[in-house]
DNA sequence: CGCCCTCGAGTTCC
DNA sequence: CTCGAGGGCG
């Protein structure tokens, strides 16, 4: 079917398609395709330029098979002692998996001498010759056989020793380890190639590859390239003065070789484990350079020539990788459920086979809406590839059609036309792409505003948790928010799962919100595009729910920070019947509608804009906000060129980094806590 | 009219 | 935390 003129087309786009998604992958680290599309399309040009040698291209990719080490400006190096790899272990049983096959050849000797545990750092791998101590060549990795010389680039690297210092050095010898660069060193890398308007470095690990293949050492000596050696190889047999890894990591550092931190020896499995949930969950984060997991050695150097390496390949049966778990995971997508939020917007989520990611189990993520869930083709049956973003909150990227199963294909989604909840036919309102349930009295809606309205932020009532909510109202004894101030004990204790102690502090946690100021009340009742912001504006100048009722949008639209389309859903929520009727309700209970006029704050801080990141020793989030605005100041949510300063706890995130770019001064709590005065 | 800052809203797991 | 959009300001 690829006649000459369509299947040069063909091969065209083919070859087009593969060199943006080697760029996409190598360069941008932002892989489009996945590992099995390549494939399938780099096979597709092959055969098609074998079937039709005229369509061949002097610049096709299919000629960079197997020529990454010829193809390129530098020499080959042929490695004495070939380098090898390590398998991967991405759990710990994973790890007790490689300890039983280990254990079959070596016996009780596997765990007799311990496990050298190191960091797998994430760079490039190197091998250093030194002849009589004096280093004569650097060269990549390549193929385990074969890798590039780059000897004048590494000669520039400065903590790679030119000479080996110490004495008992074998005569020949190849050190094995690591170039890397430090996130800081990579960072101002970047900048500089910012302001000389070149393309920026998608991390540390391509940035020290790169710089290590650069034609004029010159180039590589600015770039800030570091070295962690991990081991050595010697041609032939030779005794060597030592008897472990641990032994010979310390002899590579008396020799002058870098080793990298943290390195442990442990003595059984378990204190393996929990030396790799370490390096994920603390250590990582600390480190100044990537790691991508650690290295778990036998610790016995007799031990791990006994093991040997595997039969095929060349890897040893003494060493493994352990790998953090991936960042992204293949599970399949079991079903779509559509959540009704408190405003009536219907999101789609997905319900998945729990699969690990990061060290946590995910079951559901949210498609956000359903254009998303078209525009990805996803259909439910279908193997999804699910990816926690901003460390936290799962995504899904897509389907894998490869693992569609043919004989039973999955249906297509169907966007529901109407609230799964109440029935009543969805609209969507023109330019959005959200669809809405328009029925006020949805039952969805009720439960998600009766938990808003107690939320922290709003009333703060607390015992009433979104499941004592969901029973509340699933028992009759409430409809609306004025209904919670109905509540007694008696009808309380009476419900399941709730004693007599609990109701008497439920009810009184009821009553003690009724006298929360106006602002709080406004951000509960839940009115559209007002938040906990314009609440307070809003209570700050009307004083009471009545003024604020009464008055014409012009004056809503008068405040400063409130524009035409706050204003209209502000006056629009107060011209309801129905959210006239609960107000009169809720001021019937007794509930508070005036805002306290609070004395002009005299505080330290006071006209300043701060924003908080990261979690702080002491003070926990509300408390530190409460802090700063007592002392007059204000807590907003983005850094920008406005902000005062940030004030940063552990786990700091991206906010730090934007904080830095823009010059904006950074503190921690206690030197927050001197200046206000505590 | 366009840029930048803020705010609102939705979101998962333990 | 991130996205999207309202709103202020030049």
């Amino acid at each position: 079917m690829a006649g000459p003129p369509e299947g040069l087309a063909r091969a065209q786009w083919l070859r087009e398609a593969l060199e943006r998604a080697a760029h996409e992958y190598y360069v941008l680290d932002q892989p489009a395709l996945s590992d099995a599309e390549y494939d399938r399309l780099f096979h597709e040009l092959r055969a098609l330029e074998q079937a039709h040698p005229a369509l061949r291209a002097p610049d096709s990719p299919t000629l960079r098979v197997g020529t990454d080490v010829g193809a390129s400006h530098l020499a080959k190096y042929a490695h004495l002692v070939p380098m090898g790899s390590l398998s991967n272990a991405f759990s710990d049983e994973d790890l007790e998996g490689w300890a039983a096959s280990g254990r079959d050849v070596a016996g009780d000797d596997f765990d007799r001498s311990g496990f050298c545990c190191e960091l797998k750092i994430d760079g490039a791998s190197m091998s250093l010759t030194y002849r009589d101590g004096v280093l004569v060549t650097g060269a990549t990795r390549g193929n385990g056989n074969v890798g590039e010389d780059v000897t004048a680039n590494v000669r520039t690297i400065r903590d790679i020793p030119l000479r080996l210092a110490g004495s008992g050095w074998p005569a020949v010898i190849e050190i094995r380890g690591e170039v890397y660069m430090t996130f800081d060193g990579f960072e101002r890398m970047n900048e500089e190639r910012v302001r000389a308007g070149e393309p920026v470095f998608a991390n540390p690990r391509n940035s020290a590859a790169g710089a290590l293949r650069q034609k004029d050492p010159a180039v590589t000596a600015r770039r800030p390239l570091r070295f962690f050696g991990y081991a050595f190889a010697v041609p032939g047999t030779t005794t060597l003065p030592f008897a472990t890894q641990w032994e010979l990591l310390e002899t590579l550092a008396s020799w002058g070789v870098p080793v990298a931190p943290h390195r442990q020896l442990c003595a059984t499995l378990a204190e393996v484990h929990a030396w790799a949930h370490a390096l994920e969950s603390t250590h990582r984060a600390e480190l100044a350079f990537a790691i991508d997991g650690g290295v778990v050695k036998v610790n016995a150097l007799a031990t791990q020539a006994d093991l040997g390496s595997t039969a095929g390949g060349r890897e040893p049966r003494w060493a493994i990788a352990r790998k953090f778990a991936p960042d992204v995971a293949e599970t399949r997508l079991v079903g779509i459920e559509i959540q009704v939020g408190r405003t009536g917007v219907l999101t789609p989520r997905a319900v998945l086979d729990p699969v690990e990611i990061g060290g946590t189990t995910v079951t559901y993520a949210t498609l956000h809406n359903f254009d998303l869930i078209a525009a990805k083709d996803l259909r439910i049956g279908d193997v999804v590839q699910v990816k926690r973003a901003g460390e936290v909150i799962p995504q899904i990227l897509g389907p894998v059609p490869e693992r569609r199963d043919a004989a039973q294909p999955p249906s297509p989604f169907v966007a529901p036309t109407a609230c799964p909840v109440c029935g009543t036919p969805v609209v969507r309102i023109a330019d959005e792409v959200a669809v809405r349930c328009p029925n006020e009295r949805c039952p969805a809606r009720h439960l998600e505003e009766l938990i808003h309205f107690t939320a922290r932020a709003a009333m703060d009532i607390r015992g009433l948790s979104e499941q004592r909510v969901r029973q509340l109202l699933d028992a009759g004894l409430i409809s609306d928010p004025a209904t919670l101030y109905d509540l007694t004990e008696d009808v309380l204790a009476a419900l399941p799962r709730l004693g007599e102690k609990s109701a008497q502090q439920l009810v009184a946690a009821i009553a003690a919100s009724k006298t929360q100021p106006l602002s709080r009340l406004l951000f509960g009742l839940g009115i559209p595009d007002v938040g906990e912001e314009t609440a307070k504006l809003l209570a700050r100048h009307f004083g009471t729910a009545e003024a604020l009722q009464q008055a014409a949008p012009t004056e809503i639209e008068g405040l400063h920070g409130v524009g035409p389309s706050i204003a209209a859903s502000v006056h629009g929520w107060f011209a309801s019947e129905s959210n006239q009727a609960l107000v009169r309700a809720l001021i019937a209970r007794g509930v508070n509608t005036v805002e306290p006029t609070r004395a002009e704050a005299d505080g330290a801080l006071r006209g300043l804009k701060i924003v908080i990141t990261g979690t702080l020793p002491t003070l926990g989030r509300t408390e530190a906000k409460e802090l700063v605005e007592g002392a007059g100041g204000k807590v907003t949510d983005s850094v920008s060129k406005n902000t005062d300063f940030l004030v940063v706890g552990a786990d700091a995130g991206s906010k730090l980094d934007k904080a830095k770019a823009l010059g904006v001064e950074v503190i921690d709590e206690a030197e927050l806590l001197r200046r206000v005065g505590r």
